[in-house]
DNA sequence: ATTGTGGGCGCG
DNA sequence: AAAGCGCGCCCACAAT
């Protein structure tokens, strides 16, 4: 009986890099092994005799001499199973498995199908799904006896007037939607021409085709392909009379924010996006990746229907082969609609974070990619001018310490005046950390005094402050001006975009780009652009508007205060008094140190002679750092010192860690001894804090995941772990961050919607978020009421209320206005306003605010 | 010529 | 025994 089955099943080989792989070691033969061999007659063929000594990968020689060997062996066999890197390299000459997995090769009369090695699953468990994709996928190529096809599908390209008809009467239902572009920024750019100097304007960017997907058909529209038959004003038309019925269909896309952004900036329509598959998936599992092909096939068991960038891109291939790929792209978005819409209905806290955050945010961003930043120009070129000169002045500064030669890691001798380089090809390099290196600790002998991750000798700027080298205090100076150069003015130059009230930045914001729900942001990035005001302050307003900054104030503190239930800060927030405050003092009065200090200002304060310290303790926490910092400046120091060690203490550092950043940040020395006394005072002082770290721990320890006020979830799989690693410490301590960090930014992004809502955009144009703040330009006659009613809105959004939200500790939002960095508050507005018997907006309407700002100065 | 990685550093 | 979290960008250098 036995051996008949056994004849009948299909002859398959898999290829692993070692007799051990895959066979007797751990569980990988259930994961790639057993299941085949349920379904097939396996033979199993290893790359390698032994196993490689120590667990290292396969040498280069070793692949190459076992080729022979196992093309042999594989002879006669039509399917292969290529099994991790190594076989791949044997089969391909090409190393990649990351990029070439679940995608089948034809190779002299066999099919290979490459998978990761299933060991990986060791160290993500995540990899299982991909693993069982992969198996599916090949099942499914042995049950088709071949590659099977990219399906035709059935679509339809739009070539006539009847076409458009049919494709307009078809759009019902749940509809997706898609574009393929010429490039990925939607706004024409231009470029220096080293040669002439000249200004010139790069590619016009262009939408090559767009397609909906329905029930029954996928319809492309060629737009600027060459076998295109419509004209730019046929396909906004088009887009015209779709618009007219998008009530009657349900709008679906795969990170829909940048098919929406290129269809409002080339064809003149903007809609409204109600499911994003690619953030339904975010919102699923946030540690996977969220491409469509990916998820298609581990959702969907897809084929591989990837073709080359430039046939995407469109210009150079048959229309049907292009519209062939947008038709796949079109019916996998629709397809998995339906698998996440049935996920997100299984979890309700989850769905509604996607249904009144997620959703309402990938709208609200396009509005804010396509506003994008206004750029004072003037400045921006005023910046650029004396970064240079300091960069210049630094190099040559440096000069004097540069050496003629230079010994490679490798030994070989490098001398400059022979070599070639690419910028400037005969000098020393000070921005290379390796030539760096080699003159501080080599060639110098200066003694290095930390390592980096890889273990090489660290050049990080807290060594270099250390160091005792008159070079030190230039090379900090160019590395800082090279880096302001090349960042925030060579680094911003490409996106600049020229319109008629000037130069704008459209900085992209990924809703999908951190494992917390923070949003992050590229192209530039907006949220690291330095708060040195003379980087700071390019962003800024065009004329008639002006610029604000709102933020949460102390947000993740709160936030940590109220899910810990921490008494002494819920006491300090509910009464107004400043937390970083509060352990700055308590820390101090621990030790008993910086007597003269305390109770010095203290007696000024009460205007005594003498004080208890005690007393004078208590004086300093009642009058608040303001008062103090009036009285005794050192007191702003030992404020933001206390910031960073709330932080770092919450969220479970050590005092090691303490050490160092004591060092690196106020030059302080601390023992052993007083840094694990801070520590421990930190804990005394916040006494429920350690309970609801193990709360956390505990939490993720059962269920593999913590959750935010929101219901938001963090998976974090490492936390289930038995043993103690340092992977289960990690996701212990991501237990604790994770809801806080998230929550704040939720509330953050609630107010952003909300000011949307209640504001249009011919009064109030967002810039963007950072975390805990949205950014954002007002028409000057709406400035106070605008500015007023985001700080309440910030308090309390109304979304808390539809989350069933519930705090003890107040939330508080502060803010300013002008350019950013070189604001003013609105108090100092209004004072400057009252002089002149103007109102805010007709005051920002005459006057910059830097001149509001000396106004000001001097009124006061 | 492109692609990947480490080092360093900007932000919250 | 060992312990903040979350990002993106630019450069240099090595590898493909």
């Amino acid at each position: 009986m036995k051996r008949r089955t056994r004849q009948q099943l299909e002859k398959v080989a898999v290829i692993t890099e070692s007799p051990d792989d895959c066979r007797r070691t751990w569980d990988a033969v259930e994961y790639i092994m057993e299941p085949l061999e349920e379904r097939y007659d396996v033979t199993r063929i290893s790359v390698l005799d032994t196993d490689p000594k120590n667990g290292k990968a396969a040498t280069k020689t070793e692949i190459k001499n076992a080729r022979d060997d196992v093309i042999g062996a594989i002879a006669g066999f039509k399917y292969v199973v290529i099994v991790g890197n190594t076989p791949l390299q044997v089969i391909t000459g090409k190393a990649g498995i990351s990029k070439l997995r679940g995608r089948p090769i034809k190779q002299d009369g066999h099919i290979f199908l490459p998978m990761n090695n299933p060991g990986i699953i060791r160290h993500d468990d995540k990899q299982e799904t991909l693993l069982n994709a992969d198996l599916q996928f090949f099942d499914d190529m042995v049950k088709f006896g071949g590659i099977p096809e990219a399906k035709d599908l059935h679509f339809r390209i739009v070539m006539s007037d009847d076409d458009v008809e049919e494709m307009i009467a078809d759009l019902r239902g749940a509809v997706s939607y898609d574009i393929e572009t010429t490039q990925l920024y939607p706004w024409q750019t231009q470029k220096l021409n080293d040669r002439t100097g000249e200004w010139e304007l790069n590619p016009e960017p262009k939408i090559v085709s767009l397609g909906f997907g329905t029930a029954r058909n996928q319809w492309c529209v060629p737009v600027n392909h060459p076998q295109s038959p419509w004209t730019q004003d046929e396909v906004e038309e088009m887009m015209d009379r779709i618009t007219e019925k998008r009530d009657d269909f349900f709008l679906i896309a795969h990170n829909g924010k940048f098919d929406l952004l290129w269809t409002w900036v080339h064809l003149g329509v903007k809609w409204e996006l109600d499911f994003d598959t690619m953030l339904a998936h975010f919102l699923l599992d946030e540690n996977m990746r969220h491409g469509l092909k990916y998820l298609a096939q581990v959702y969907c068991g897809a084929p591989d229907w990837e073709i080359d960038l430039t046939e995407k891109q469109g210009m150079n291939v048959p229309l049907k082969k292009h519209c062939k790929y947008l038709a796949h792209d079109l019916y996998y978005t629709r397809k998995l609609r339906y698998v996440f819409g049935k996920m997100l209905k299984d979890d309700w806290e989850v769905k509604r974070v996607f249904d009144k955050i997620m959703m309402p945010c990938a709208n609200l961003f396009v509005e804010i990619e396509y506003d994008g930043v206004f750029i004072d120009m003037d400045q921006f070129g005023e910046a650029e001018e004396v970064l240079r000169e300091q960069y210049e002045a630094a190099l040559a500064e440096l000069e004097e310490w540069e050496p003629d030669h230079y010994v490679k890691k490798n030994g070989d001798v490098y001398y400059f005046k022979d070599a070639r380089r690419k910028n400037d090809p005969t000098r020393f390099n000070w921005g290379s950390t390796d030539q760096l290196r080699w003159l501080l600790f080599d060639h110098l002998g200066i003694e290095p005094l930390d390592k980096t991750d890889a273990g090489g000798y660290s050049t990080s700027e807290s060594v270099i402050k250390r160091l005792d080298h008159p070079c030190t205090e230039a090379l900090l100076r160019f590395r800082a001006a090279k880096q302001q150069l090349s960042f925030f003015i060579d680094g911003w130059k490409p996106f600049l975009h020229q319109q008629s009230r000037g130069f704008y930045l459209h900085p992209s914001f990924k809703l999908h780009g951190t494992v917390t729900g923070r949003l992050s942001c590229e192209h530039p990035n907006l949220q690291q652009v330095p708060r040195d005001p003379r980087i700071r302050s390019l962003i800024s307003a065009e004329k008639g508007w002006t610029l604000i900054q709102c933020d949460l104030s102390q947000a993740e503190l709160r936030i940590a205060a109220e899910l810990a239930r921490e008494p002494a800060m819920i006491h300090a927030f509910t009464h107004g008094i400043d937390v970083h405050w509060l352990t700055a003092i308590r820390e101090i009065e621990r030790g008993g140190g910086l007597k003269d200090l305390v109770i010095g200002t203290a007696c000024r304060i009460k205007g005594k002679n003498d004080m208890r310290y005690a007393d004078a303790i208590q004086v300093l926490l009642e009058v608040g750092h303001e008062v103090a910092t009036e009285v005794e400046k050192e007191w702003k120091e030992y404020r933001k010192k206390a910031k960073a060690v709330n932080f770092g203490y919450l969220y479970g550092m050590w005092w090691k860690k303490f050490k160092i950043y004591a060092r690196d940040n106020y030059g302080v020395n601390v023992t052993d001894e007083e840094a694990e006394a801070s520590r421990t005072t930190f804990f005394d002082n916040y006494a429920a804090l350690p309970a609801w770290h193990k709360r956390q721990k505990k939490y993720a320890r059962r269920h593999g995941f913590v959750k935010s006020l929101s219901g938001r979830k963090r998976r974090l799989p490492e936390a289930k772990h038995a043993d103690d690693t340092p992977e289960r410490r990690a996701a212990e301590r991501q237990a604790i961050n994770s809801p806080v960090q998230s929550f704040a930014n939720e509330v953050n992004l609630m107010a952003a919607i909300q000011l949307r809502k209640e504001y249009g955009r011919n009064v109030v144009k967002i810039c963007g978020t950072v975390h805990d703040a949205v950014l954002f330009r007002v028409r000057n006659d709406m400035v106070e009421e605008v500015y007023t009613r985001m700080l309440e809105i910030m308090q309390w959004p109304d979304l808390m209320d539809e989350f069933d939200i519930e705090m003890v500790v107040p939330i508080e939002a502060d803010g300013d206005l002008g350019p950013w960095g070189k604001s003013i508050s609105l108090e100092k507005a209004r004072k400057v306003a009252d002089i002149h018997k103007l109102s805010v907006g007709q005051l920002l309407d005459k006057y910059p605010v830097s001149a509001i700002q000396e106004q000001w100065k001097e009124a006061a």
